[in-house]
DNA sequence: GCCCGTTTGATTGTATACAATAATACACGT
DNA sequence: ACGTGTATTATTGTATACAATCAAACGGGC
């Protein structure tokens, strides 16, 4: 049962780990508000840990543009505002595109199949109305297109935002019509992937972000950009 | 003489802060090759500090996938292999492009003058065959740019992958042919976002990534894409 | 001689102690 | 009452002490 082969840097087991995540998760689900000050000494009596793991953690958040830390000072929580999402989906549309037409070269047959099993596992969730396995399977088949691409600076940048725009994704996937279309063009997408078609993986893909870009606007999720 | 007002995450006034940016720079330089194992006390002692600031300088670089700690056993350089240099280049195509395209409808006053200034330096800098200027006027050229997008999170996307091919750009720069052609490429992009014209301002900062990776290849400063 | 368990050393993970810094409160003089 | 300088306190920055873990050396049994 070998697990956790890889570990993106996590670190799930280290406590500096574990508040990495924690923090990280409760900034972009909004549980800390922008501006809020994070204290070292709270924030380590409310996990149970003392400041140095706390610390390390902060650091990684500052790196990430999520915390901005101001020296002798203090930790102020940034967070990602209406219009970080906005953009993210548009670099989202370009580089997803990309990843799509690399993964026509480089995708293995593992992903390949696990790809296969995602998109029909999917469609089952989505007619017994599973958000939660939904979200799941949403998540997988990103990685799954982000691994296939074969280059590890991509695979890396795109986890990153798809990982900021998590609220968000939640949101739109459980809206009745957009989880079943989500799906339709990630079958898509697998099509063309699969006849090694580049052209039409890459415009699928990048389509298929557009199309959850409009989404969110059209549902109110976040506000348009204003001109 | 305000100095240092914005500091993005690296805060060259603390010993953290330092021992990240020398850090980061000895790997992106190739100081420590692929594979090396970094000590904690080893790089305190060399710096002259304690364990701590280098375990937070440890796990911001961890976080950039400059190192790879494996938990209790130790800190190994990963580095940018050519391969992720191509890749590097071929996003920067892309957002680059898209933030020539944005910087139309962004950029400020001030920020269009130092442009202009710039350009006009460089000029005269590569008449003069001043290497170092040079390439402190095509960072700073860039940077520009990127701040002139108006986004936030493609400012700090492109910053960082500038700063990763940081080594190949100082060799590139130096070429005889290639200083010259890039400033005349800066000009041009300079000359569509003055224009108001997104179209082409998107396609010249494109060609000019694009024009920049082929300069590489072609002079042999990195191995081409194996097929 | 080889295999396997134990011990030992080195290194990281975490906690705490101490130093430096910054914000606030307070007292003093005007 | 107001401003200014100083003292106090809270918080971060850094160093060190201790615990946990891993790996290699060692030694006994076969």
């Amino acid at each position: 049962m070998e697990e956790d082969v890889k570990e993106g840097a996590s670190d799930k087991y280290s406590l500096r780990g574990r508040v990495f995540s924690r923090l990280r998760e409760d900034i972009l689900n909004g549980k800390y508000e922008e501006g809020v000050e994070l204290r070292e000494i709270a924030i380590g009596e409310e996990l149970g840990v003392s400041r140095t793991p706390v610390r390390e953690a902060f650091r990684q958040l500052e790196l990430e543009g999520l915390i901005r830390i101001i020296p002798n000072k203090g930790a102020y929580v940034v967070g990602i505002s209406d219009k970080d999402v906005r953009d993210i989906y548009i670099l989202r549309s370009r580089l997803e595109g990309l990843a799509a037409r690399w993964a026509v070269d480089h995708i293995t047959k593992e992903q390949l199949e696990e790809m296969e099993e995602n998109v029909y596992l999917a469609k089952f969730h989505t007619l017994k109305g599973h958000t939660e396995q939904i979200f799941e399977l949403d998540n997988r088949f990103h990685e799954l297109l982000y691994e296939a691409s074969g280059s590890k600076i991509l695979e890396h940048q795109l986890k990153d935002y798809h990982q900021y725009v998590l609220r968000i994704r939640k949101k739109t996937l459980s809206s009745k019509a957009r989880g079943p279309q989500s799906n339709l063009e990630h079958e898509a997408i697998l099509e063309a992937i699969k006849n090694k078609n580049p052209d039409d993986a890459e415009r699928l893909a990048h389509e298929h972000m557009i199309n959850a870009y409009k989404n969110m606007i059209d549902n109110g999720l976040i506000k348009p950009e204003e001109k």
